[in-house]
DNA sequence: ACATTACTATTGAGTACGCAAGCAACTGTA
DNA sequence: TACAGTTGCTTGCGTACTCAATAGTAATGT
C-alpha cells in the first residue's frame, strides 16, 4: 500500500535521519561554545586552521571554498568578516591576477591558537563522553567514506602529516 | 615552530570533521533533489512526515520543533510556508488556547506521498551505493547515540558529574 | 592578433534559520 | 481573587548561507 511509506523505515533512511540529527546537535552545541568563547563560527575556525596549515599560510579562495565545503560567494563573505577582524589579509598572485590569496595574519594565528585551546577540548569532550575510542575510529572511518564516489580527494598538497 | 595544536589530529576531531563533511555532502545533494522534484526542503519533508505519523495527523508546534530540531521561531516560519501551500492547516486546542495545532491536510498527505516516492529512493541509493547493510546498521546505531546523554533537556552547561 | 572559452572572485537578491523580546494563556499559591 | 511564574507561539532583527549574474583575467584555437 502506498501509505506504507509513511510508517516504514529503511536502514538507509534511518541512517540519514541519524546523520542529520547528530550533525545538528553536535554543531549547534560546539558552534555556540566557539561563538561565546571566541566570536568565531565553526567555518571561521576551519578556515583559519586550513590557512595555518597551508604553505606560507595562504591559499586561493577557490581552494579554500572547496576544502571547507562552501561556495565561492560563501568564502568571499566569510573572509570579509575575518579580514574585518584582521585575522586574514589579501595578497595578490604574481602569476595570475585573477586570484586573491587569503593570508593568515599573525593576529589570525594567535586567534586560532587561543580558539583551539578550548575548541579542541570541547570536541574531545563531546565525543569521548559518548563513545569509546574504538567506536570513534569506526565512526570516523564510516563517515569518511560518504564523499567517496563522486567527490574529489581534497588534497591540494597542503594536507597535514600527523 | 607553530603550535602543536595546528598539526595534531585527535580521533575525536577527525570524527567531528567527518561528521560535518558527511552531513553537508549528503544534505546538499538530497535537498537539491527534493527541491527540484517537489519544491520541498528536507525540513519541510520531515515535518510533513512527522505529522502524517502523529495521531489525528496533528501536533503542537512545540513538539514538532523538538522532533525536527528547530527552534520555536524556526517552526513558525517553516509552517508558514507549508500553510501557504495548503499542506498543513491550523487548528485550535480546546483545552489550552495557547496552542495552535499544525494539522496535515489531504493535500499535504498527497504531497508527502509524491515526495516520498522519489526522496526515499534517493536516500536509499545514496547510502546503499556507499555502504553494506551491516555497515548501515552500525552507522545508524553509532550516530543515534549522539543525542543520548542530554537528549531530553539539552540546555547547555549540562556537563555535570553524571 | 583576435575571438572564444574557461576560470576567479565579487555582488545582488533571496532563503533559512537563530536569538531575544513580547503577548497571551495557563498553573500554582494563598 | 490576585498575581507571580511558566509555557506556547509570533515577530523584529541579524547572520550565514545559496544561486544567478557580472567583470576581469587567462588559456586556447585559428
Amino acid at each position: 500500500m502506498t501509505s506504507q511509506v509513511l510508517s516504514e523505515q529503511s536502514i538507509s533512511v534511518e541512517s540519514f535521519v541519524s546523520l542529520v540529527r547528530a550533525y545538528t546537535h553536535a554543531t549547534r552545541e560546539l558552534n555556540a561554545q566557539l561563538t561565546v568563547d571566541h566570536g568565531l563560527t565553526i567555518s571561521d575556525y576551519e578556515v583559519l586552521l586550513r590557512l595555518a596549515r597551508a604553505p606560507e599560510r595562504r591559499m586561493r579562495r577557490v581552494d579554500l571554498a572547496q576544502q571547507v565545503l562552501l561556495t565561492a560567494s560563501g568564502i568571499t563573505r566569510l573572509l570579509d568578516g575575518l579580514e574585518k577582524h584582521g585575522y586574514v589579509a589579501r595578497a595578490a598572485c604574481d602569476s595570475d591576477r585573477r586570484v586573491v590569496y587569503a593570508v593568515l595574519t599573525d593576529d589570525g594565528a594567535t586567534k586560532l591558537r587561543e580558539a583551539s585551546a578550548t575548541h579542541v577540548v570541547q570536541i574531545e569532550h563531546y565525543f569521548t563522553s559518548r563513545y569509546e575510542p574504538s567506536e570513534l575510529t569506526e565512526l570516523a572511518a564510516l563517515l569518511g567514506r560518504i564523499e567517496i564516489g563522486d567527490a574529489l580527494d581534497c588534497t591540494e598538497g597542503a594536507e597535514d602529516s600527523a
